[in-house]
DNA sequence: CAATCATTCGCATTCGAATGCAATAATTTC
DNA sequence: GAAATTATTGCATTCGAATGCGAATGATTG
């Protein structure tokens, strides 16, 4: 706690790192029996544990993680790759699973992805740095996986999935949400409908997007107009314009792919068409924002379950650190459905 | 690109990572080739430089970064620390963080603070995963900084700096940006001020609250009354509430330590108290985050130059980095003055 | 063509902790 | 109290890449 550079510290030479070679000499026994010490469970006695935490704690020594790592072959430390989205909710994600990790004594790298052009790099430095891991939020190629999957680095996928082939996933029921939301808008009586969807390439935006369509030709309702967005608030105002020119009026309700696009289209309706939501206007959402809470949109949407999937997706990925040969997983979770005030009852 | 399993692969068992040795083996060279081939600048002929990177090429071989770390005693990581805030803003800090020093091929680890006594622990931890800086968005004490300039981690402040200890830091000019709002609060005509104040332990909270309350003394308004928040919605909520009750009525202007709470004091006025903004009472925030720009809130506010203050605070690690001795710094940016639609003009 | 100088390459060592194995010390058992 | 057993400890090696130094190769010059 308390040795002032000077003081009795000569063995302490500025710029040289406490090595467990120091605290070993210093409590006059081997290397080894440092490294033992640190080892949670190790053979050591009693008194040895005492005499080399004392030296330890006078040093102020803490194991080098990386010199551990490199004979271990653990690096306890995970790969998180996100893609810049303008989804609000993945901050979120990211912060819960770093906390979930860290419970767990492994620690997360950050990958972001300014272009999708970069993947290809940034998974050679996710090999480089050695992880244990990876959570992708991106998107990755079938080849990409396959190269992922020859190095032997367990990789889950948060809220995508592949259909075409088996990997890790931990989703959100995006469908099943979907067909809430659609039962709770028809029920109230709503006869057409507008659809705002995410962005081509988001798989989840396609399955919210299929999992609203699927349910309302089931219920047999024909007006139905899709127009595209890309999850950011500025599309969900354009896409509420877009659907009124396309028809001509407005729909009885809108659903958006997400939450910030349902927000935008609540201002739209409200600020550029002066149409009151949900007397005029029902409108729904999908994720949960915090956002989505306020007086201003109270909004009707299907919340994802933030902490299961986390944790799903940190017990997933460190079981196959332990046992690599665990076959493919996916874990779907049922989104929340919250009763907000966009949409008529 | 292009080697499928099996193929001429015989010198590949699975589970055997493929070394610098390996690639050497293949070429029939020494490792040490192998390893100038990969450092930018090395003594390597042309020929050896080809025969190496195609044997590379065909094992798809990596360097082990950890490997190397060992031995260059960098290990291109830097930790950034946030507390589990609820402050919209920091995500996107994050984020443009780790873009920024990947840019320059440093990859962030990150460190999340559920609980602030947790500090010390997780400073160990930064210190064992041999990181070359440290970005801190929480609060330390003068102790727990001595321990890492005597670790001899750079570490630069985001926007919070110790008055009584040098340090790096990053800030915004709270102070300024609350002087401008004021400034323009007044001009409006506005004569009866609310504050609502962040978290104690928050500094960048307490500059902005004071900066607010000097230059209100300076403008020789009298009637300012504080109430505390904690940056959250919902204390925006309760804040403008309390206001109420403490004054008997609203007062003309109500000034937010962040955009959040500045959000939820427009909706407490307008669904709580059906009072105008900005007719019955003008609201200004702090931060410039993204939903203060929604046109449900149109919010007049600060904006940090998150771009700026990112590329400074990488800037300042990374040559302290190269230079250890370089004197503390601050570097103090301007906001940018929004003018939304929430404050009478 | 020999002598000089500049490149390029390989050898051997290093970074700091973990661990199998053998040696030693501490316990237990009869 | 000796023998057998178990618990501790130290030695030596390992993980994978980087690098100082000297050897070998190549280029340059007179």
């Amino acid at each position: 706690m308390s040795e002032r550079s000077g003081a009795t510290s000569l063995e302490w030479r500025a710029g040289h790192r406490v090595t467990s070679y120091d605290v070993a000499r210093r409590a006059g026994v081997s290397q080894s029996a440092v490294s033992r010490c640190f080892k949670p469970g190790a053979s050591v006695s009693k008194k040895m544990r005492a005499r080399v935490m004392k030296a330890a704690e006078d040093l102020s020594y803490q194991p080098n993680a990386i010199a551990r790592s490199l004979i271990t072959r653990r690096s306890n430390m995970v790969a998180v790759v996100i893609s810049q989205q303008t989804n609000l909710y993945y901050p979120e994600v990211l912060v819960q699973l770093s906390q979930r990790f860290s419970e767990r004594g492994v620690r997360v790298l950050l990958f972001t992805l300014e272009r999708e052009s970069d993947i290809d790099v940034l998974l050679d430095q996710v090999f480089q740095y050695q992880v244990d891991g990876v959570v992708e939020a991106a998107r990755l190629s079938g080849e990409q996986i396959d190269l992922m999957d020859r190095r032997g680095i367990p990789l889950v996928f948060y809220n995508r999935t592949l259909k075409d082939r088996p990997v890790n996933a931990v989703c959100c029921d995006q469908a099943e949400g979907e067909r809430w939301l659609v039962n709770r808008l028809v029920e109230a009586g709503h006869e057409s409908f507008g659809l705002i969807s995410g962005p081509e390439d988001s798989s989840v935006s396609m399955e919210r997007t299929q999992g609203a369509l699927e349910r309302l030709h089931e219920l047999d309702i024909k007006s139905v107009t899709v127009v595209p967005g890309d999850y950011s608030y500025d599309s969900g105002v354009s896409g509420l314009l877009e659907l009124k020119n396309k028809l001509g009026k407005l729909p009885d309700a809108v659903v958006c792919a997400n939450d910030v696009m349902a927000i935008g289209c609540m201002d739209a309706a409200r600020y550029r068409l002066g149409v009151k939501v949900p007397d005029d206007l029902s409108v729904v959402g999908f994720d949960g924002v915090g956002p989505a809470q306020w007086q201003s949109y109270d909004l009707t949407t299907v919340r994802q379950p933030v902490r299961r999937m986390t944790e799903a997706a940190v017990a997933m990925i460190l079981e196959r650190v332990e046992q690599p040969d665990l076959p493919p997983e996916k874990r779907t979770f049922s989104g929340i459905l919250v009763e907000g005030g966009s949409a008529r009852i």
